[in-house]
RNA sequence: GGUCCGUUCGUCUAGCGGUUAGGACGCCAGGUUUUCAUCCUGGUAGCAGGGGUUCGAUUCCCCUACGGACUACCA
C-alpha cells in the first residue's frame, strides 16, 4: 500500500555545488537507498538571469565523482521528465490558473520599482514592508482593483505577477522529520510571488508542482527552507494534494567565525569547499576541489555523512563505506544544530582511507607519477616501496615526498643532518660498516640488521653513531623508514655506492 | 526589527530523569621508531544562565542570553 520512496535533490544550477549541497544530496541518496527508493535529480533553473554555463554539468559530474549518482534526472528519463524546470514551463500554467480560479491566488500589477520604493519608505520608518493581508488591499492588484480595471490591464498586456493568498489567521501545525512539530500562523506568511512577470514560475510554485507530479514522498533539504515550509504546505492544500514528508537538514557552518560555510571560505582558509574544481566561466577564477586535491571520494563522503548525522544506538563507529552508510542511515539521527566544518577531521578521514587502500593499487598510481618523472622501475619494486611508507601518507601525491630516495641517490646531504650525525670519527666507522656489509650474502633487512647491530655491540660504538650516519648516507636527511629496510630495497650495490659517496663528500 | 530554528569538551558528537557525562578530531605528555612521520598509551577540556516540575534534572516546561536561517518578480 505504501508508495515507493522517491526523493529528489533539486539544486539551482547557478554555480558549483559546495560540500553543503553535496551533503544534502548524500542524505537524500542514503535515504532513498535505505528504503529501496529512487533518487531524482531536478534542476531548478527558473531564474533565467542566473544561468551559469557549465553548472549543470558540474553538478552531475560531482555526484558521479562522489559515488552517489542519481537514478532519474536529466539524461535518465523515467516517465516523470523533463527534469529541468525551464523545460516544464507549460506544465505550470494550468496549475496557476486553477489557483486563480479558486481565489487562492491573484494578479498583482505593482512593478518591481514601485515595491522597492515602498520597501524603502518602510525602512526609513524603521518598519518592514510585507506584501500580505495587511497591505494587499492598498496595492495594485486584482483584489484591490475592480473587475473591469483588471480586465483592462490584462487586455493591455500590462506586466503582472501572480501572488498567493494565504488563509487568514490559522495556526498551522507542521511536522518535520528532524525537528518535530513546528507551529506557524498563516498571517506570518506573505503573499509570495508564484508567477513572475517573465512568465516563469518562482521556486515555490515550481517546487510544489514538480514534487507532486514527480511523486516525491520525502523532501530532504537544507534548513534555509524551513521558513517557507508553511507556505509550501498551504500550497499543497490549495491544490488539494497530499504533501510529502519534510526533513530540514542543519547547515554547515564556517570553521572559524560566524555564519554558514560559503563558497568563498575555502580557498580563503586553505581548503577546498567544492567536491571538484570549478573554474568560473566569466572571471576565469579557479576554486579548488577535493578531487583535484587528491581526496578519495569515499573519504569525503564519510566525513560529510558524519557531519550532522550519527549512527545512533551508542555506536562509536566512524569509518563507513557507502553500503554501510546506507544500512545505518536513519533520518531520526540527523542532528538539529548547525555543524562547523572541520578541515582537520576531513584530513583524518582521508588518512584512514589512504591506509585502507590496496598497496598494489597505490603502486600502480605511483608508477604513473614515477614514469612522468622519467623513472622506469618495476611495479613489484614500487609496491615494496609503497608498503614501506604507506602508513605515513595522506595522499597519493605524498608518496614521492616520502620515498623519492628509493629512486634517486641523494643529490645533497642535508646540512642540519650532517651536523647532527656526522662527527670526526664517523667516516671511519661507516667505512668499517661498509666493509662489513659488502660481505653480506643475503642482503635482507633482517640479516643486515643483525650483523650491524652485533658489530655495534661488539665494538661498543653506540647505536646513534652508526644508525644516524647510515641514514644520512642513504636518504640524505633524517627521514624515512627503517634503515635496514631501505638497504634491502636499494640493494647491495646502491647501498655501498651511497655510503662511499657520503664518506668521500664528508671526509 | 519581525518570523521560525537551534544551544553537551576548542570542533564533530553519544546521552532520550538516577552515568565516575562516553567516543572522535585537535592539543599536551609518555612509549615505539636510537631519524621524520605513522602508531600505541595516557592526559587536557563540556551540559550557556536563571527559574520551575520532580525524591532526583544534561535530559521535561518557561524566561533570558547567545548563535543561525529567512524576511526578492534568487533559489
Amino acid at each position: 500500500m505504501t508508495s515507493k520512496v522517491r526523493v529528489r535533490f533539486a539544486p539551482s544550477p547557478t554555480g558549483p555545488l559546495h560540500i553543503g549541497g553535496l551533503r544534502t544530496a548524500l542524505y537524500n541518496y542514503l535515504f532513498a537507498k535505505k528504503h529501496e527508493g529512487d533518487f531524482v535529480l531536478r534542476l531548478e533553473d527558473t531564474d533565467q538571469n542566473r544561468f551559469v554555463a557549465g553548472a549543470e554539468e558540474y553538478i552531475i559530474e560531482a555526484l558521479e565523482w562522489a559515488g552517489i549518482p542519481f537514478d532519474e534526472g536529466p539524461g535518465k528519463e523515467n516517465g516523470f521528465g523533463p527534469y529541468k524546470q525551464s523545460e516544464r514551463k507549460e506544465i505550470y500554467n494550468d496549475f496557476v490558473k486553477k489557483l486563480l480560479d479558486t481565489g487562492k491566488a491573484y494578479y498583482a500589477f505593482d512593478t518591481a520599482e514601485e515595491l522597492k520604493q515602498i520597501r524603502k519608505e518602510y525602512e526609513e520608518k524603521g518598519e518592514t514592508f510585507s506584501y500580505n493581508w495587511e497591505n494587499r488591499a492598498r496595492l495594485n492588484n486584482s483584489l484591490s482593483l475592480s473587475e473591469e480595471e483588471v480586465k483592462q490591464k490584462l487586455e493591455n498586456e500590462e506586466k503582472y505577477v501572480i501572488r498567493f493568498k494565504p488563509e487568514r489567521d490559522e495556526e498551522l501545525v507542521l511536522e518535520d522529520l528532524v525537528r518535530g512539530t513546528i507551529r506557524v500562523n498563516t498571517d506570518a506568511i506573505d503573499d509570495k510571488v508564484l508567477y513572475k512577470s517573465d512568465g516563469m514560475p518562482t521556486y515555490h510554485m515550481a517546487n510544489i508542482i514538480d514534487d507532486h507530479l514527480m511523486e516525491i514522498t520525502h523532501v530532504i533539504r537544507g534548513e534555509e527552507w524551513l521558513p517557507s515550509l508553511g507556505l509550501h504546505v498551504l500550497l499543497y492544500r490549495a491544490f488539494g494534494w497530499q504533501a510529502p514528508k519534510f526533513a530540514h537538514l542543519p547547515l554547515i557552518l564556517k570553521p572559524v567565525g560566524k555564519g554558514k560555510l560559503s563558497k568563498r571560505d575555502g580557498d580563503k582558509l586553505g581548503f577546498p569547499v567544492f567536491p571538484i574544481e570549478w573554474k568560473d566561466p566569466s572571471t576565469g577564477e579557479v576554486a579548488s576541489g577535493y578531487r583535484e586535491s587528491g581526496y578519495f571520494p569515499e573519504a569525503v563522503i564519510n566525513m560529510l555523512a558524519l557531519l550532522g548525522w550519527n549512527p545512533g544506538e551508542g555506536s562509536e563507529k566512524e569509518i563507513f563505506s557507502l553500503e554501510e552508510l546506507i544500512d545505518a542511515f536513519d533520518i531520526d539521527n540527523v542532528s538539529k544544530a548547525g555543524a562547523k566544518f572541520s578541515y582537520d577531521k576531513t584530513l583524518w578521514f582521508q588518512h584512514q582511507y589512504m591506509q585502507k587502500k590496496d598497496s598494489f593499487f597505490l603502486a600502480e598510481k605511483y608508477l604513473e607519477i614515477l614514469s612522468d618523472k622519467g623513472i622506469e622501475v618495476s611495479i613489484a619494486f614500487v609496491e615494496k616501496v609503497v608498503k614501506s611508507i604507506q602508513e605515513r601518507a595522506n595522499f597519493i601525491d605524498d608518496l614521492w615526498d616520502l620515498s623519492y630516495f628509493f629512486f634517486q641517490a641523494p643529490k645533497e646531504l642535508d646540512k642540519k643532518a650532517v651536523k647532527k650525525a656526522w662527527k670526526k670519527d664517523t667516516g671511519l666507522i661507516i667505512t668499517e660498516i661498509k666493509l662489513l656489509i659488502e660481505e653480506v650474502e643475503e642482503f635482507t633487512q633482517e640479516n643486515l640488521g643483525k650483523i650491524v647491530r652485533d658489530r655495534i655491540k661488539e665494538k661498543e660504538i653506540g647505536f646513534g653513531k652508526v644508525m644516524m650516519p647510515l641514514r644520512l648516507c642513504l636518504v640524505g636527511k633524517m627521514m624515512g623508514p627503517d634503515v635496514f629496510e631501505i638497504m634491502e630495497l636499494l640493494g647491495k650495490k646502491e647501498t655501498i655506492d651511497r655510503m662511499e659517496y657520503a664518506i668521500k663528500t664528508l671526509a
